[in-house]
DNA sequence: AAAAGGCTCAACCGCTCTCCC
DNA sequence: AGGGAGAGCGGTTGAGCCTTT
């Protein structure tokens, strides 16, 4: 048995709001306040709505200082980073973010940030950021989202019994596919890690006609989107002469790729902040050593792609941690010749696996 | 030009929390 | 301590606008 409806909903007005109903409103709360009581307001205004309407309105949108849209850079971080500090609780982010209402960034999130976040356009996440008054939150209610739920996740790719410290091989088994995340390891990789805290975008690295192709895409307005085809060559030549070398994108929440055609030759693409100058990685690769690519913190990263045998799959690092696609959130391709749809690139994926594994694995 | 599909965001719904008697 | 009522909150909806075909 539910709760009494707080209103007769056939003796109110719903749905859009009138300019006569708002500065109804807007007057007689200047006048009168709310008196701490918003079931009875609407009467007293002589308006025909419901009390939570009238509170809804007023907060939402005619309360004084309301910002509407045009969210800058620094509040897509605020509110990323709240996020994956606490969750969707939207007021307690509004809180942070002036003239911001707990719907306007709930509505932001769920239609643009999110998506943001998915091209890899968005984050700098920091572990030690605290933007959050203590006071406001109270640790009873606290619930911490993991970074997957920020996202609808249908494939996994779990590195199940993988370890990132060996150098000699590259044991990046990808030995089944399993709905439940897997923690590959848990320990800091025991290798050197380049950290740009600035930046944030995506690569990614495609083979057409046999020729490696990177694209990047930058944080940085001047520089959206570019390529560097010429870099290719040389990196690719400098990957295969590796036998054990890390890759890493070295960015927080940039990301990187990798590509292999179909007679084995690699590229790999990474973004920072920095753009070209470490696009083709050739600026982060050379005084580190270990045994296979990786992205570091929260960005969407580590993919590995061969378009030949239309797979993709992957390792994440988050804080220092391996981590899988679904614990990273990040568990979709967005890949041209797997498409968005999400349930039909898991069944690709599953169906070329081994050959996948093969193939890419061996690179390294 | 029209239809279909996608996107945005104000508003609503229903639940939990908090306060007060 | 228990219960009722209002406030607050997060999830969801759907009308209207925009974009694509």
């Amino acid at each position: 048995m539910g709760r009494a409806p707080c209103c007769d909903k056939t003796k109110v007005k719903r749905g859009p709001w009138s300019p006569e109903e708002d500065s109804t409103l807007i007057r007689f709360i200047e006048t009168h306040g709310t008196a701490g009581n918003w079931i009875a307001l609407p009467q007293k205004a002589g308006l025909k709505r419901c009390g939570k309407s009238c509170r809804l309105r007023w907060l939402n949108y005619l309360r004084p200082n309301i910002k509407h849209g045009n969210f800058t850079k620094d509040e897509d971080e605020i509110i990323c980073t709240l996020y994956t500090q606490m969750g969707s609780r939207w007021s307690l982010i509004a809180s942070n973010l002036p003239g911001r209402t707990d719907n306007d960034v709930k509505n932001y999130w769920n239609t643009k940030l999110k998506k943001k976040l998915l091209a890899g356009k968005v984050i700098s996440l920091t572990t030690t950021n605290n933007y959050v008054n203590s006071n406001k939150f109270p640790e009873k209610s606290c619930h911490r989202t993991n970074p997957h739920d920020l996202l609808d996740s249908s494939i996994s790719a779990p590195p199940s019994s993988s370890t990132y410290g060996h150098h000699h091989h590259n044991h990046l088994h990808f030995s089944s596919f399993s709905s439940q995340p897997q923690m590959i390891s848990s320990s800091p990789p025991p290798f050197p890690i380049l950290t740009d805290h600035m930046g944030y975008g995506s690569s990614s690295s495609t083979v057409v006609n046999n020729t490696h192709e990177i694209s990047l895409m930058s944080s940085d307005p001047n520089h959206q989107y570019f390529s560097h085809h010429d870099h290719v060559s040389e990196f690719s030549t400098n990957l295969k002469n590796s036998s054990s070398s890390i890759f890493t994108s070295s960015q927080e929440g940039g990301s990187s790729s990798v590509s292999v055609s179909a007679d084995n030759s690699t590229s790999l693409a990474m973004e920072n902040n920095n753009n070209s100058l470490s696009a083709d990685g050739s600026a982060v690769h050379e005084d580190l050593q270990g045994g296979i690519l990786m992205d570091f913190s929260f960005g969407i990263g580590g993919p590995i792609y061969n378009e030949f045998i239309n797979s993709s799959s992957g390792i994440w690092f988050q804080d220092q941690k391996a981590i899988s696609h679904e614990e990273a959130g990040l568990s979709y391709c967005y890949y041209p010749n797997l498409g968005d749809d999400q349930s039909s690139s898991y069944a690709d994926i599953k169906q070329e696996q081994g050959l996948f594994n093969q193939s890419v694995i061996n690179q390294y």
